[in-house]
DNA sequence: TTGAAAGCGGTACCAT
DNA sequence: ATGGTACCGCTTTCAA
């Protein structure tokens, strides 16, 4: 494996100057420079990362910490991560975070995350105020991707306020009577702490209350972000004594579980009871589904781009909280109530 | 940031007998390992993995070459491995590979991957012969899951046979107009050299010689793995002069965009047309979907243990092509044929 | 503009 | 069983 002496003997330099020259450094003259990055390409050299983190103090790397990448929203943010941080010059570590308590202490806790990462990416669970201090004593930039952490930059949606609009649009179309289909995770993911659920089920009731509307307790049900899970739910809902005429749902999968339940009992989408969701997954256009569009890779870029940015900034960044816009998508299945 | 110094400081012995007792070596008595775990334990010590690195010539860290983490296959793909990496204490560092050439190149060619980490699992694609070479010279071990390269271990379903147990199922039930709605990969990742998508339509063939039945050109159609893709790709079948009446599609998502397909053409699934998929997607059970199984996350931790064993075998281990088994779940899509 | 040399924080060999 | 110490391969003063 050929190294930097090896670089700094062809060309007949120091290696203190190969490797001025090699980063763009100035103090290299135009001539010298020009030899060095000949011979290094000729010669196939690549400084070695794990040397020059020990020399410099720099990783150029970062921890994306997830509860799951199968999920369409993670997978989504890692992706458009990854693009960002692979064009910076920069490795993306990927962390699971599993319920386990002892696995996530470890991760956080001790300096398995904050010796090897420049900055550290948390994807929308919230972590505890002992793992946010034992971050923040590290001294990593630290952001939160579609959640938000007091004290720390956060990119995402306003999730009170997208699942408010998305009542709107119902309470628009002249419902009345309209359910919320909400998400609480999978058991696996119970107990990690995320926020959206919660969120979107304010703004499902402040947009009600709002509308004048009454907010029945049957109609708040749950599913866990899957289409199985809102397939479960809707059914129950379907049963109650008065049906909801449109149904407001926390993720797109859910939504799409609710159609088929509906038109399994039936009736139609949507000129029984219409239905919208959030995400605009990637089923959404197949199924025509009416929904918030929120750009989950966009996120994962703008979280990047804020850590870069607090990696080479000098002084410490204030913590920064990007609300990006959502965007109501109007497809096949709401409609004007019957 | 405590050092291995200091804690040698404090318990009062020489750094070498730290890294001894910290890392499980012999030659430390058991009095003084349990003091040096105490110090180290109670101080929140944590060796620093690039001064390992450089100093012992392992990374601990495998890098996870994928297409695009948001589609299912892979994202599960890593999350199988990086559930086993993590519990062996390994990192796992996310490259995707973009269509661009330089990139790819920069990423195979160079020591980008090779000085970074130990090993390197390639998901699905296929590396040019010069991209095979540079990452043979590294010595790094190496393999694919969900493909294969001649003289590389590999983890993957037999996609031949799979696809011709699937298409048998069709011919069990007495289908003999059978077409395959097969996979070309999207745009973004043609000429990225996936295997599958012919392997598949190899064994349809396959299938449909071996029952003497024939293959019209017209039934063989792509969509591009994704549901919409198979959507439009089936309407194209619809519209042909003789209906097949059973479908067999190289992925789950191609199958549900089938599905809806047929139904949009006023047709019953399976009453009027059977369909069959491969995956056992997310979704597949919710949609009743019958499908070849094949256990992704299996796929990744397996990938994941071949690597590590050999990194941990003293003598290079020979290459060794794993196929696991896949297994037909008939549900509510397919029928005896009318 | 360039070079010499002292680290960075561990590991591993060789003594003891 | 333990300690001393030369590296690992690069970055970064400081001097020239």
């Amino acid at each position: 494996m050929t190294g930097i002496k090896d670089v700094a003997r062809e060309v007949g330099v120091s290696t203190a100057t190969v490797s001025r020259a090699l980063r763009g450094l100035p103090r290299v003259s135009p001539d010298t420079r020009e030899r060095v990055l000949e011979v290094a390409g000729r010669m196939g050299y690549v400084a070695s990362p794990h040397a020059a983190s020990l020399a410099s103090g720099q990783t150029r790397a970062i921890g994306v910490v997830v509860p799951n990448v199968t999920r369409w929203f993670f997978g989504s943010i890692v992706h458009g991560a990854e693009e960002l941080l692979r064009e910076e010059g920069y490795d993306l570590l990927l962390y699971s975070v599993v319920a386990d308590p002892a696995a996530r202490k470890r991760l956080f806790s001790t300096h398995l995350l904050s010796k090897r990462v420049d900055a550290v990416m948390v994807l929308a669970l919230r972590p505890t105020p002992e793992e946010v201090e034992a971050l923040d004593r590290t001294g990593s930039p630290t952001v939160v991707v579609g959640g938000a952490v007091p004290g720390w930059s956060s990119v995402r949606i306003d999730d009170v306020e997208t699942a408010a609009t998305a009542v709107r649009h119902l309470v628009g179309l002249g419902h009345t009577r309209i359910a919320h289909l909400g998400g609480v995770p999978d058991p696996e993911h119970a107990g990690l702490g995320f926020s959206a659920p919660g969120d979107r089920l304010a703004g499902y009731r402040m947009a009600m209350q709002e509308a004048g509307l009454p907010i029945e307790p049957d109609w708040e049900v749950t599913g866990d972000f899957t289409a199985l899970g809102g397939l479960t739910a809707c059914r129950l809902l379907l049963s109650a004594s008065t049906r909801p005429t449109a149904i407001f749902a926390g993720s797109d999968e859910m939504a799409i579980g609710a159609a088929q339940a509906i038109r399994e009992a039936g009736l139609d989408v949507p000129g029984d009871i219409s239905v919208i969701g959030i995400d605009n997954h990637e089923l959404s256009e197949y199924f025509d589904l009416t929904t918030m569009a929120q750009p989950a890779p966009e996120l994962g870029r703008l979280g990047a781009r804020m850590l870069l940015d607090a990696l080479h900034s000098e002084t410490p960044l204030r913590p920064v909280e990007t609300i990006v816009p959502t965007q109501l998508i109007v497809r096949g299945t709401t409609a004007r109530v019957g």
